[in-house]
DNA sequence: TGTACATCAGTGAACGCGCGTTCACTGATGTAC
DNA sequence: TGTACATCAGTGAACGCGCGTTCACTGATGTAC
């Protein structure tokens, strides 16, 4: 009974991928609880309330993404280098821990409200990135706002396409056109 | 009381609206029914729970995106004009009628397990298109499923910035934009 | 090594609440004669 | 035009249920002497 980590952790787990299967509204405490084989109370022995727990999956989760999004960004030279670390690490991210990633993906939207962690957040230092090489004239003149979104999309929605098994292949199968299709994006001369 | 039409249009537009500002599970059916200014049991007289007005709200709404969306392919030849044509009807929607089309957008993921309508289903008729494209010479020799991933992320996504704040103009003031990003993803030579 | 105490993960029973849903009803309106 | 009836959108009170949460508790383990 002492050492509670291994229980934390399967509570973790549990409620990770009871979320991924059925949506995160439509799995209760009790639920969870009976997954591990604990009580619901035992929840609140490791969380304040059932909010704390979600946002705290979502929070943990999201930022070691975007520390290691950044850190793998930084550590590159020029804008379709970075841009191209930052793609395989996201496929990469993937194939470690499906289930997570699964749950960021499709908690994405929800949680957007309560995460407001500017510096990790790893579309708003893409968004920079992608601002400073339109000002240098490194990459296609254009929005850089909706450059970011153009990439991003790319890649989720390969992400969700292979979710929704739409696309059987991996998200690491795929990296090598997605990092294509992105720079591509990037350094395409407007036709307009 | 007795032409019940307009109620049933006002719980629809009321229910809309709740979901799109609240997130679905998170409306009563008492929300809706104070929203309209009636008693929750009058709901039951149009729908028979629900879900029931959940899916028909979303059913509806994205048959007739899909049915729209076909017909404005096909009245172009060539995939980049039925392209273009699809992204600017898109871009068109989002102006006709915000409310729902931001539903749409936040409904899809857990809309479409309950969805199965294949023929209207837009993605599928995209992807079919862009099979038949790449089959026959006509745009980038890759994976016809990561093309349609592609391009239809690039439009949800900048829809999602826009939805979310990120991007302040509106999908039509960027409909020249996605239409040339996507048709040079559609278009590009692989470099690999 | 043995005893006393502190810690704290996990329990079990109970709670109040708001939810979706039901159902016998009301009463305004449309229709038939 | 007036009367009798059918229709049906909307009501109001009530329901059972499962939810998140609380709290006094237990009892195994670690620590001090």
């Amino acid at each position: 009974m002492r050492d509670g980590r291994p229980t934390k952790q399967k509570i973790r787990q549990a409620a990770l991928t009871l979320f991924v299967d059925r949506g995160v509204d439509a799995v209760s405490l009790r639920d969870i609880a009976d997954a591990v084989g604990i009580r619901p109370s035992t929840i609140y022995v490791h969380w304040k309330s059932r909010e704390t727990l979600i946002s705290d999956l979502f929070t943990d989760g999201y930022a070691a993404y975007g520390n290691r999004i950044v850190a793998a960004a930084a550590a590159e030279t020029g804008l379709p280098n970075k841009l191209e670390a930052a793609i395989r690490l996201v496929c990469r991210l993937e194939s470690e821990d499906a289930t997570l990633f699964k749950f960021l993906l499709l908690t994405q939207h929800g949680g957007l409200h309560a995460v407001d962690d500017g510096d990790a957040n790893p579309v708003d230092f893409l968004a920079r990135l992608i601002r400073d090489a339109v000002v240098g004239g490194e990459v296609t003149a254009r929005d850089p706002e909706l450059l970011t979104a153009a990439i991003v999309g790319v890649v989720v929605q390969a992400a969700t396409f292979h979710l929704y098994g739409r696309i059987t292949r991996s998200l690491t199968d795929m990296a090598d056109e997605l990092v294509d299709i992105c720079l591509s994006i990037a350094t395409d001369r407007a036709r307009a």
